[in-house]
DNA sequence: CAGACATTCAATAGTTATGTTGAATGTAAT
DNA sequence: ATTACATTCAACATAACTATTGAATGTCTG
């Protein structure tokens, strides 16, 4: 029953080994996450990860190869995005299960970050209680047209993209508590290391709103 | 801004990329699909896969320190599964992006198989037509006690695990249509596959059961 | 305890990935 | 055209991964 070593299965899981090959690399990894706020021509990548630009080039060359990230060139720049959103569930996916089996994962955020706070998501009971008593602030950085849409009572909108520049609108008297799109969706996770980078003390919702609004839970939206 | 080499942002995206490294290697990954369907020995591995023992051992061991698979030893044996579901789907996004992105997939697939047919799933409108029309055989292949729990009118249950012994029980004059239980089990691909490769003519469901559920199409169940 | 057997370890050679260099494209302005 | 600039290419040294071999470990059976 074994068949030699070109059987058509082996061809397949060898595709699939090639694009889990791509995401084998700190560095792509950091690239995709960064794409995944917008796209960005290769130098902007490069001033963001540290890497040199011919470096930075050769690895969205591995990633347009295979299938990861599109490009589309526009005047003297080349300005690179991820493909869809599969490729963010992947790593998300990813991120999912190293988080969850990866023991050094938690020491080595452990080690940086606050004690007592790694990286498990505030259950949505939590976050109710905790807002109710003005304990926390709820942070959805979504895109403004998707807060305006509907998000949860009382939450601040900063999109991820525009974070860094509005660090000073939060405050670091209280938890920042973020959410986002759901489980599948990084820019929960993403706003938590930056803020947490930044020095404030922050955790993210677990799932987000669409997960919310399963539950049952009030919505606020904006009217237009 | 741009930090040195162990900042613990890149720590963590080192993180990552170890477990994604893990699977770039269609051997572990044909691994992985193995032990999804069940917990099998080192040799087991290696008789399935053709790989050397030694060889097979090392990469179950690579997958186990990243968190994959998980070991138990049973007398003699040391007896390898998957984790968790959460590796399922990990694999399964990791299929869903290559299948949706290398060009190269449909022509190394449809190089072997049918012309016409390649891994695109049928959708439940055209399924429940032919159905009723006795165009097609249902084949659930999922474990017996989830099938009697609920499974689609008509469907035929042979576990992926028993398929290869009962292909017998199949006929070759209609296409087989073999679902599971949703988008991120990987059930279904694998039995397509192995269908195509016995010389039937197979795809397999959009979606599965619970989405079958979801769309308020009826569900027989088997009373106990 | 001795033998059989499943699995793992250690060392090695061949292969592949990585990051650096400096040169080569290709596009937009002068 | 010529210049400036963003990106890519080509080639190399270094480092990491892979499969093989034969020996070592640990568990069951008689």
């Amino acid at each position: 029953m074994t068949m030699s070593t070109t059987s058509p299965k082996r061809a397949v899981f060898e595709e699939f080994a090639k694009t889990a090959k791509c995401l084998g690399h700190a560095g792509r990894i950091e690239i995709i996450e960064l794409l995944a706020q917008g796209e960005r021509s290769v130098e902007a990548v490069a001033e963001r990860t540290g890497m040199t630009v011919a470096t930075t080039s050769q690895h969205l060359q591995t990633l347009k190869r295979a299938g990861l990230v599109s490009a589309r060139r526009d005047g003297k720049f080349i300005l690179y995005s991820v493909s869809g959103d599969e490729v963010i569930a992947l790593i998300s996916a990813l991120r999912v299960v190293t988080e969850q089996h990866a023991a050094e994962m938690d020491r080595i955020v452990r080690g940086y970050f606050d004690k007592r706070d790694g990286m498990e998501p505030v259950s949505r009971e939590d976050l109710l209680e905790r807002a109710r008593a003005g304990l926390v602030t709820v942070l959805d950085v979504r895109p403004a047209d998707e807060y305006a849409a509907g998000h949860i009572p009382g939450a601040t909108n900063i999109p991820l993209s525009e974070l860094e520049q509005r660090l000073g609108d939060l405050t670091k008297d209280r938890e920042i508590i973020a959410y986002c799109r759901g489980p599948y969706c990084v820019y929960a996770f993403e706003a938590v290391a930056a803020l947490r980078q930044a020095g404030f003390s922050a955790r993210r919702l677990k799932g987000g709103l669409p997960q919310w609004r399963t539950a049952g839970l009030e919505i606020s939206r904006d009217l237009t």
